[in-house]
DNA sequence: TCATGGTGTTTAGGATCTTAGACAAGGAAG
DNA sequence: CTTCCTTGTCTAAGATCCTAAACACCATGA
């Protein structure tokens, strides 16, 4: 069976919550192409894989590294925690390897006043989330809500949506989101 | 120009000692294709590729890993010399990566009565090296002779060789070989 | 000088990859 | 129910890869 190029490439983009389709936007390719791959019907050009994975984007060293059925770590210090963000929102992940999960946990801070940003946000998937400490306002399609200990949220992320600490102190979420677009 | 397949494959294939044909009878290709790949005249399938380095052997993802023009390094520690043989037959790399590189220098040391085998060797490329203790017996061709502290050697490494640590104490070589086959 | 055996390169043609476009299935909105 | 948009799949035609065989070159040796 041989490296199952297809397996490999059919997780990393679903992982990256990108279609057949975008992907091969962003590729350069066409989507029939990408489909053929991940089911092995061809063994694509090195080229070719190439220009696919540039549009995820994924070097082909990392492509091959990735290990498909690993014993997936289980548990994680507070200190495995991969830290994303800037000083203002702070993202902590839990399983930060790029395999082929399709949820992603979240350790959220925002600082007093931060915000995700000016705009909305808005892409595929969903996303869920905890309030643990202080007061986040959120924003989704019309709607506006603030938030404080121990009140959640869960939203399709096509809708446009917005995370704003409005309060005077750090605000903490424990949040999901699938896939593991962030 | 998009990563040079054709570079990483002649500087490894040249690293390895082998030629075009015998890469090719290894991997089950052509002579052919694995010259129109080292000249970029074609972006190999994904499946030759893997097949060509089979015939190395060397995973995809080492391959892809491998910098071309890193920045080398220039000192090694004592610690930093990689340890490859038994406990007859100690062999401690100076540059162990399998870069680009044509030239592979060794601490050898032998223990009493050790030698490299049975059979003679004989590979491609050209072996020297400087006796720093011990006494050791090397056998070229149809010659023998047995060489001593600040004593050297010179062969190319086609000719059928050996080496036998004849004395009672342990013999240590500094020696170099050309390409890395070891 | 000619033969032999090694190297890497080239080329025509068959095999495979890649594209463009059509297809079917599923949801969402009217 | 349509209509529209999304998804992934499939297929013929064109582009590219890959093979088999020949080629040119350089050694070594009879």
């Amino acid at each position: 069976m041989s490296i199952d190029v297809g397996a490999r490439l059919r997780s990393v983009r679903t992982t990256f919550g990108l279609s057949q389709r975008e992907l091969a936007r962003r590729a350069g390719v066409t989507n029939g192409l990408i489909s053929l791959i991940e089911q092995n019907r061809v063994s694509p050009s090195v080229s070719s894989l190439k220009k696919v994975l540039d549009g995820i984007p994924m070097p082909l060293a990392e492509f091959f590294t990735l290990d498909l059925n690993v014993a997936p770590q289980a548990f994680f210090g507070a200190d495995e925690l991969v830290e994303l963000g800037n000083p203002e929102v702070s993202l902590r992940l839990v399983a930060a390897q790029r395999n082929g999960r399709q949820l992603t946990v979240l350790h959220e801070r925002y600082a007093a006043g931060a915000a995700t940003g000016e705009d909305m946000l808005a892409h595929r998937g969903e996303e869920a989330g905890v309030v643990i400490r202080g007061r986040i306002e959120l924003t989704v399609g019309g709607a506006t809500r603030v938030l404080g200990p121990g009140e959640a949220y869960y939203f399709a992320s096509q809708l446009p949506h917005r995370f704003r600490n409005v309060g005077r102190e750090a605000c903490e979420i424990i949040s999901a989101c699938t896939p593991a677009t962030f």
